[in-house]
DNA sequence: AAAATACTGTCAACCGATTGACATATGATT
DNA sequence: AATCATATGTCAATCGGTTGACAGTATTTT
């Protein structure tokens, strides 16, 4: 049998109590006392039972971060930066691969109310089953959930706008944008805006293209459609390394005919991909604030739900330099 | 205050005892009564405590998951496959970032241990500090932990093999191998025995890179200190391609001056650079091997260690082909 | 000498659910 | 009429730790 505090008190000859008193740094203890009882502790190998604790308590620091997938490098690389701001603070991550499934992602919801989380972080964008959160602390990451959930994201509208400026001035003119579906409601549509606000002030018509499953097929839709493209403004760089790698196969030459900028600048794409001009997500600073936020909503019994908006940067890549 | 049994218990006009029964689907209980308490449970919005459950059943569906990070897309991958096959069989993931620092793990498995999770499943290469794990079902991806502990790997023998084969096959005469630092007993390190055995078979001299901290220099001393290489083996994808890069630098053309090899072959990799060519790991197998071993760690009380090996397969990439 | 502070113990209630023992009340079977 | 399966309720213990109330002692401070 796990050894209990009962046990660590009788090895330690004093009561439970003070046990309790050594482990919870609460009352009078003596020095002594507090060395005795770490001692039958570590003599023992007792390990205190934390669910014991939290159902007394009230209180996991259990957090539930639901993500589609770790597989994409962004999501991938804000899931360790979550995990890391989460640990700094004392709280452990519960993860959830929703998979973009609405149904998983609902199931999700509840399985984290059972364990009854502190608090968390969504990374998906399925309205509408946020009824299901009952004052559960929460911070949604680019995606607007609900009028009471916050939001964290980067500037979005700054990201789509420095990129099809950038197109501009690089000398585009037939400047194609391709991005995930419109109808969902996120910041992330702020980068279409952005792209069709700055095409139109330069008295460019916009060529928008949308993905839904298969990339490559949209990929040749939009060569097929527009062959006179000489930038594209991807949402995120896979996409745009393989709207370059399809560019490159049908005889264009990158970046003399064809220029393009992708969407989010995890390290690793920087790293493997240093030609690629993208935006830069500040996926560091993403994840600390939504870890900040949320640890304020779980302490703090009034805070203001203001959406928090990073800054973005452009990393030209080595062609576009 | 959040409904408990009780509420239920008292809306739905039964005994608490009976919603119990309910849930649990214990004795007799007849589908009207069934009927009224899901009603109930609904109307009050009742979620059970599963922490209480846990406390009492001695049982959390917690399963610990230590890696070094998900933003390495092969540690990703694992983490997103080891999810979803925790969540086919009910269990839920902790996930631990343990950034290679053995300091970190330890408190990573303290912590788990305090959490009562049923089992763990480790990625790291810490020795040393497994008499913390008392009696805790454990199974390690791809690294020796210790005599007791399981190991899940993919055949890292065949893997070295097939790829420097291959390389003598495609007519390679000067092959390096670049790795991980080699003091760590890992399954990884049969890629290099079986690097070394197949160019001492072909009578060729085995060159080998150790990479600590710092890639990219110990690729600048590969390339300097043996300008003749033709081929090179690298441990993972990352390392492939920031050789790759650098030898184009160089000057080198690939494939007719340089062949190059990597290992893992995750999907990303895969779908952006498809021009090179990997020994591809069976992520998604590993993943579910390991589950499945852990599951049975957890369920059964008799079991055999045995360390589960899986294939691989070499993907020759678009330039090699 | 009185009062305050430091230290430890005993005891019981509590967190939210589970479970076994036992009582009771139907309706269906023999 | 006796027996049995079905259905529900009451009660108390349990999981492992926390906490407040209160008692008792020892040492310091005023």
């Amino acid at each position: 049998m796990k050894p209990k505090i009962q046990d660590v008190a009788k090895t330690a000859g004093v009561s439970p109590t003070t046990v309790s008193r050594v482990l919870n740094d609460r009352g009078y203890i003596s020095k002594e006392t507090k060395e005795k009882v770490y001692q039958a502790m570590k003599e023992i190998n007792y390990i205190p039972n934390d669910l014991a604790r939290s159902l007394y308590n009230k209180r996991t620091h259990l957090i539930g971060v639901i993500v589609p997938s770790a597989s994409n490098p962004f999501y991938g690389d804000l899931v360790t930066h979550i995990e890391r701001c989460c640990n700094d603070k004392g709280y452990k991550v519960l993860l959830c691969n929703s998979v973009h499934e609405a149904e998983k992602e609902k199931k999700y919801w509840e399985m984290l109310l059972r364990n009854q989380v502190d608090g968390v972080i969504v990374v998906t964008y399925n309205r509408g089953l946020i009824d299901l959160k009952q004052h559960l602390p929460a911070v949604a990451i680019d995606h607007y959930l609900s009028k009471q959930i916050q939001v964290v994201s980067s500037d979005n509208f700054q990201g789509g706008k420095l990129a099809t400026e950038e197109l501009i001035a690089q000398g585009c003119k037939h400047i194609a944008h391709i991005n995930g579906a419109a109808t969902i409601e996120t910041p992330a549509n702020d980068r279409r805006f952005a792209y069709q606000q700055v095409m139109i002030n330069n008295g460019l018509t916009p060529i928008i293209y949308e993905v839904h499953d298969n990339q490559l097929e949209v990929i040749q839709q939009l060569f097929a459609e527009h062959p006179e493209v000489d930038g594209i403004f991807a949402s995120d760089d896979i996409l745009a390394i393989k709207s370059w790698q399809y560019a490159i196969k049908q005889g264009y030459r990158i970046p003399e005919d064809l220029k393009i900028i992708g969407y989010d600048g995890t390290e690793l794409i920087r790293s493997i991909y240093p030609e690629l001009a993208t935006i830069i997500q500040p996926i560091a600073q993403i994840a600390e604030k939504s870890v900040e936020l949320l640890d304020r909503q779980i302490n703090e019994q009034e805070y203001a739900i203001a959406p928090a908006i990073l800054p973005v940067s452009l990393c030209k890549g080595s062609v576009l330099d």
